[in-house]
DNA sequence: GGTAATCCTTGACCCAGATCAACCGGAAAG
DNA sequence: CTTTCCGGTTGATCTGGGTCAAGGATTACC
């Protein structure tokens, strides 16, 4: 029983961040065990779409490895990103039947869906699944509200610096205040999916990239390959207050 | 029964927003009644700021009558409102003793509130309330992403017109394909406050709210009351798909 | 090998919206 | 009645980031 309910709302705990481990330790009903009997895993290349906008969505799905995109397009191709799903993430909303956003896996992706219906009969019996799929809501919300600030008043410098952090420390698993000193990762956008994502052109991201490495507070290998040898300094790049954090 | 039914999360139902209805239709629990014991009233007036980001915010709240805002503020001043919290929306986190944002009441504004310790312990007792809450917070994220799509994406002009379109649409309660031809409503906002929404600066917010004027979009008489003489023509300067809405 | 495609960088130029500043009109205060 | 204040408008100017365009590096394919 435990293995199931450590398998809850996805997959093998071995690899589960802090947001499911969250689950399971608080977990007790075995009902969850069902959650097992109508969960399938699904796979996708890079750069292909998972669902368009509109299309019927019969399912929600917790991102297993990789990672994905929702994006908004406007008619005339203007894009942005609205939310970017990596393992553990959640996708999908309970008691709506098409998507809202384009879903598109920008790695290689493997998700862990539940069909839609069974899915919501199982919240309606089980309290523990709505409360924690509240609290992972609340978190989107706050990382979108975040993000609202960046879209709207930030430079195309502090935007960089800001999505750089964030990646680093999700990357890194890490709380604000722990990620002291150097940190090395790649990053899992293309300049263009960067630009989308902040509300910026692929032109103005690479040069920014530029001027940051220019100016010392990152250095580049290849052109994904991120060391940030002074976290702080990059922090200090953000505009943001030095004390928050997004990861609650 | 019925009544105190009727009044979950806040207020008397005769003056409730669909929103409410809804709980209230599918709620059959008595024990909501207890929310009665747990809840009161607070009021703010006009400019009056709730709570600051970060103070101590041992309440949750749903908005009575009034308007009140969400905003972050930079170290520098810059401001970014990433709620406007219109009567029956609601406020606070359960799970979280701190406010995460600046909450301002813009006009004269009552709140009904409960305190956040025995709701959390109503809400772990009765499931309809997180899976409304759930239901809320998902309505709210789609706000927020829309919102996103709107500060990266639009120009001031479609910025404008979307921000016109949604008080329009929310003050008259009404789903986007039944607003046809004309609509009157008063902003609730100062210029300021338009820009603090729309990622604007107010001088931009005022020279855009004049050419709408002047193009024959809007009509206003004195600086707050609008009159929309073809909700359809505004809708098209909003660069939205003519298709979707908002409100669900 | 060559060719094409993808992703990225950099330069030159331009424009939407920011900034700075003056001023207007109504309401409140004296 | 005058003064002050607040919210709003409008003009002049500046600039960050967009646009357009050329070219480099890497990988894939023939």
């Amino acid at each position: 029983m435990t293995t199931q309910d450590l398998q809850l709302l996805a997959h093998d705990c071995g690899t589960c961040p802090i947001r499911h481990r969250a689950v399971c330790a608080r977990c007790e009903s075995t009902e969850l065990a069902r959650l097992e009997q109508i969960k399938y895993y699904r796979s996708f290349q890079a750069g292909q779409t998972v669902v368009w906008s509109g299309d019927r969505m019969d399912f929600v799905a917790s991102v297993v490895s990789g990672i994905a995109t929702l994006t908004q397009t406007m008619e005339d191709g203007r894009r942005q990103m609205v939310g970017l799903l990596l393992p553990s993430d959640f996708v999908g909303r309970p008691g709506r039947s098409s998507a809202a956003y384009d879903v598109t896996a920008t790695t290689d992706l493997v998700m862990c869906c539940f069909r839609k219906k069974p899915f919501e009969e199982m919240m309606a019996s089980t309290p523990h699944i709505a409360q924690r799929l509240l609290e992972m809501t609340l978190d989107e919300l706050d990382a979108a509200r975040e993000w609202m600030l960046l879209l709207g008043r930030k430079t195309a410098r502090e935007k960089i610096a800001s999505l750089l952090s964030i990646i680093a420390r999700r990357d890194a698993g890490l709380k604000l205040r722990q990620a002291k000193g150097s940190l090395v990762f790649d990053l899992p956008l293309t300049r263009e999916e960067m630009a989308d994502y902040l509300g910026l052109t692929l032109e103005t991201v690479s040069r920014q990239m530029s001027a940051l490495k220019r100016d010392g507070v990152i250095a580049l290998e290849g052109k994904r390959h991120v060391i940030v040898p002074d976290f702080d300094r990059l922090l200090e790049e953000t505009g943001d207050d030095s004390d928050g954090g997004y990861l609650n």
